[in-house]
DNA sequence: TTGTAGGCGTTATCAG
DNA sequence: CTGATAACGCCTACAA
């Protein structure tokens, strides 16, 4: 590892020289040319500064504590740590990342992270309810992530549930569908009512009247199946918005005891895409994807921009964002998510089915 | 935070002192009542070290790198990470996560992590192949997580695939089945061939014949439901011994299809278990975790072992991990996997069946 | 515009 | 046994 000193001494200049110019505070200190040379030599040098001098001096270590309650229980926390990984990456920050279990390690997992001097906390949940951050983190540089806050003070970010079901929904309604049936979640989640809202609202905002017969709520396993069973020979919906894949999978069940084809007698719309599905469903149900990348992605960046008190640029970010929150400090963002096709709505000879 | 200058003023004693009682190096040094009293007054007032400071001086940071290809693209690295963050845990380390992305980031994450000054990195693939860590790895600390190094000074850990199948097969036979199908991946995956082998030898060692006839390796959606028919047809198998879930649900549809219940009629015994098997499958069927949590825990350990050059204690891992590796440095870990009994193995009066 | 010196919190060396 | 003191690498008053 070369030094600042070694710098120092192969360019010439002072050990402070070299640290202005390498620092860009070359201001009304060092002339510009010397700072040139001092730059052109580090870099010939492979000169990196070491963050752990730097940080035991500025006492900021350009790193963010990731903290999750049980990282492992839903497969989408993989895809949060990676969005809040690549944010802190292209940013020039480390992310550490510990784990809660629940069982009261939180509050000793916080300690360490603060001993290592992180300079601010992405607090994780995995779906989205009202929760608060500990005591502990509610006077550092903290980011709620797929949770809403009550604490005004602490951003959260959390996806758009509304739009999320307005868009499902307005786009079955596009696609020439007639009975659009919501396949609901009977857990109470907050998820599953604003979702339902959105699908209100687009039936609303069409003029179509809501049929609550065509609104079920179920659990899972053989009670979910019969719920929808019946809800196939009551209603005859031709057309399904489902609040997740398990729901998805009910239907393409349902369906397939009745000989009825999915893309040509109904159309589906579910919200994410487990790998079983993937596997094993033709056509593959249309999907609003989950924005648990962007949520970790955005989270990060906004914890950043918090902890250097200034606006950063825009992402250029490798995956497609569908909006780029705004970065103003009190709001939540909220994520709008992104559809994508994938030929299980009928083609009725509409704006949606002809895309 | 208090330092320990603090602590020598409080407790009358030189910082030498401190410091070495505090680090437990009192020997012939430091009074044994001194270095008593001085921990004491450290506890009192809440002293923790500065592991800045410490790694400044001492150029040991206790933080590991977690290097992982696109964390996010199988739902099962969330739980290597967790086991990896919960033995560092255990052990006062740290844990930096990165994620390399294939595009050629990998180098420079590395580089960040070195700057850092990690102490030893968790290089992490997704699924057991042959692989190398990169060269700028392969002198420092480093364990390979589920993958097979072909770099024989590099530890690695992987499933005991054979053992999977073997396990499975056993179990299937113990309970009294007939004609044991085979469901298996014609991806050509590492994992695919060894668990057929370990079908095969549970097989001979029940001086049971092996039918190729019974052994099909399927791909996707379509094409492997229809395979998987055909060996209904032809050979009415009674139990099934699945790849992945993926192939489970190929047996759970086709027996469906026919009538046929599993856990009366056919017995099923899977690896792993999708969320949707989880809501959709009655009886869900038995299944062998995979050991993802098991590798990351036990690969961080290991590598904790080798920086601090000696032996650790026996973990005392929350989870039930079937059998603790050993750890000397120079084989490979193979982690025996878990059998989940689930209710869908038919009950044909054997031991197995019974219990 | 440049250089010197002090300090961030620890650990390690080396005289007392 | 004990306690100054010098590093570790970097930043930044402040003096030149």
């Amino acid at each position: 590892m070369t030094t600042i000193k070694e710098v120092a001494k192969k360019s010439g200049a002072s050990v402070t020289a070299v640290s202005m110019a390498l620092n860009h505070r070359e201001d009304g200190h060092v002339k510009k040319d010397l700072a040139e040379h001092i730059r052109k030599t580090a870099k010939s040098m492979g000169y990196r500064p070491n963050p752990l001098a730097r940080s035991l001096r500025t006492s900021r270590t350009r790193t963010i504590g990731f903290i999750s309650e049980e990282i492992a229980t839903t497969p989408y926390a993989g895809e949060m740590i990676l969005g809040a990984q690549d944010a802190a990456s292209e940013l020039g920050y480390m992310m550490l990342l510990v784990n809660t279990d629940g069982n009261g390690n939180e509050a000793s997992e916080i300690a360490a992270l603060k001993r290592y001097g992180v300079d601010g906390y992405l607090y994780a949940k995995m779906y989205d309810r009202v929760s608060n951050v500990p005591k502990s983190l509610s006077h550092e540089h903290t980011v709620l992530i797929d949770a809403t806050s009550s604490d005004k003070k602490i951003p959260y970010i959390v996806p758009d549930e509304v739009a999320m079901g307005y868009d499902a929904t307005a786009y079955l309604i596009q696609s020439g569908a007639e009975r659009i049936a919501y396949i609901g979640c009977s857990e109470g989640l907050l998820a599953e009512s604003l979702r339902l809202k959105g699908y209100e609202k687009a039936l609303k905002d069409a003029d179509r009247p809501i049929d609550p017969e065509l609104i079920v709520d179920v659990d899972k396993n053989g009670g979910a199946l019969k719920a929808v069973s019946d809800l196939f020979e009551r209603k005859r919906p031709d057309a399904f918005f489902c609040f997740n894949d398990a729901r998805t999978w009910y239907v393409y069940q349902c369906a397939a005891q009745r000989g009825l084809e999915v893309g040509r007698d109904i159309s589906v719309v579910g919200i994410d895409n487990n790998r079983i599905i993937k596997e094993t469903f033709e056509p593959q149900p249309t999907t609003i994807a989950l924005p648990h990348y962007e949520m970790g992605y955005w989270g990060a960046r906004r914890l950043i921009s918090m902890i250097e008190g200034h606006d950063l640029d825009s992402g250029r970010n490798r995956k497609t964002v569908a909006q780029i929150p705004p970065l103003d400090a009190a709001s939540p963002v909220r994520i709008r998510c992104t559809l994508i096709e994938r030929g299980s709505v009928a083609n009725r000879g509409t704006a949606a089915g002809k895309r």
